[in-house]
DNA sequence: CAAATATAACAGTATTACTATCATATATTG
DNA sequence: CAATATATGATAGTAATACTGTTATATTTG
């Protein structure tokens, strides 16, 4: 996987940024220190100021890559959902078993992540806490109508589909396949931000995992041929 | 049921405020206003100056009910969480059969919330919109440890243990009645959005309703003796 | 080497999220 | 009824935020 990952690259819609992070060594510093930051001290206390200070350059010159925070998170969500649904495709590629296949992407999308070295400037470890404690915060907005006709949320919601589609192929009986696969994704950040937050409302722990929760979940709603 | 709750009120956490906003006119009045003013411009343009030009007050009168505008976002997710705790108490206190009353929670848990006249000065139709768009960023904050520990989202917990509860008097096997509550409450929420926002990514619409999604997943997922 | 481009440094603005002070209106109590 | 406490309003002020604009300097490219 780190060898083909190495030459790939997550597309990311372009009106999301001014100017492309990765095309210059003060963008991947940004986007870098920005996720060491915004996990840090949160979306909301996070500024460009501070990040200009950080990574010792100047807050206009930010102001050349992102527009403005939100962008940025809108960027950063955007790669780790790309990065999501290369694994998933990836993963899921040539397995010919449907149920095995959904199986297998329920794992990914549900799982703990783990250190990828592919791509250097990006602490996916880091940037799924931040999805985790922030997403919902770049699309729960006034403007999110006019964002999404923009195609920003375009890559989110190819993997719902994706993971719908595979619901359908593993039970084309079942009448809501597009809502289970969003609440799943959806449902999966809530779970583990439960787990560190409000124990007492999950039953996910050091033993019972969300992975274990939702595969038990799809494969009781499921009639599994 | 209009008339018990005229003498009822919402017991909310007294330190989520600084002075009960149920204990004067100016303090219904910024309530009642403040819910109006969210729902229409967001919880991020919302400011208490522009709150307090809304209702002929000033703005340091309203500091006097509440902190900040996050605390006021507190106190009114708490009470629509308060209200909808007293509606499913109220529903299903007389039913013994198990399985009925689970469904009667759920329908009122993941229906569409109309006008109570109960409450006149708020506006529950709009108050619900505000939650599905806002009552994530209540607690996806960096300070949720904190407030939690000072029982600022006690009213909402207890809500979910008590549909933990009936779906583990429905199927006592099951083994993740807490997950499963919290995601009922947290998904509705979001499946509200979706269909508004992202009618791709679900299966609700004018025809299918997120309840009628729900009451699926759960009767599909639970051994229903 | 010239020209274009990228970045840094600095200044400035409107708004936000408060805090503080003082005046006045209203309610309470002795 | 007078004294006093409390609630609200008016005004001012501060530090930080979220930018925009200008100019200088460094770096890249043709």
């Amino acid at each position: 996987m780190e060898r083909l990952m190495q030459s790939l690259r997550i597309g990311i819609n372009e009106k999301i940024y001014v100017k492309d992070p990765e095309s210059s060594d003060l963008g991947k510093r940004i986007v870098e220190q920005s996720i060491i930051m915004i996990n840090k001290m949160g979306f909301e206390s996070f500024t460009f100021r501070k990040l200009g200070e950080r990574i010792g350059s100047n807050e206009s010159s930010i102001y050349r890559y992102f527009e403005n925070k939100h962008k940025l998170l809108l960027y950063l969500t955007s790669w780790y959902w790309g990065w999501m649904e290369y694994k998933v495709v990836f993963a899921t590629n040539g397995i010919a078993n449907k149920v095995e296949k959904l199986e297998r992407a329920l794992e990914i999308l549900t799982q703990t992540v783990e250190k990828d070295i592919s791509f250097s400037h990006i602490d996916e470890v880091k940037l799924n806490e931040i999805v985790i404690n922030e997403y919902s915060k770049s699309y729960l907005t006034k403007v999110v109508d006019q964002e999404n006709k923009e195609g920003y949320f375009e890559i989110y919601k190819r993997l719902v589909q994706r993971l719908s589609d595979m619901i359908v192929e593993v039970d084309g009986e079942y009448p809501y396949p597009s809502s289970l696969a969003s609440s799943i994704l959806e449902g999966s950040l809530h779970q583990y931000f439960l787990k560190e937050h409000f124990p007492m409302l999950t039953d996910c722990d050091h033993n019972i995992t969300p992975t274990q929760y939702f595969m038990d979940l799809v494969s009781r709603t499921l009639n599994i041929a």
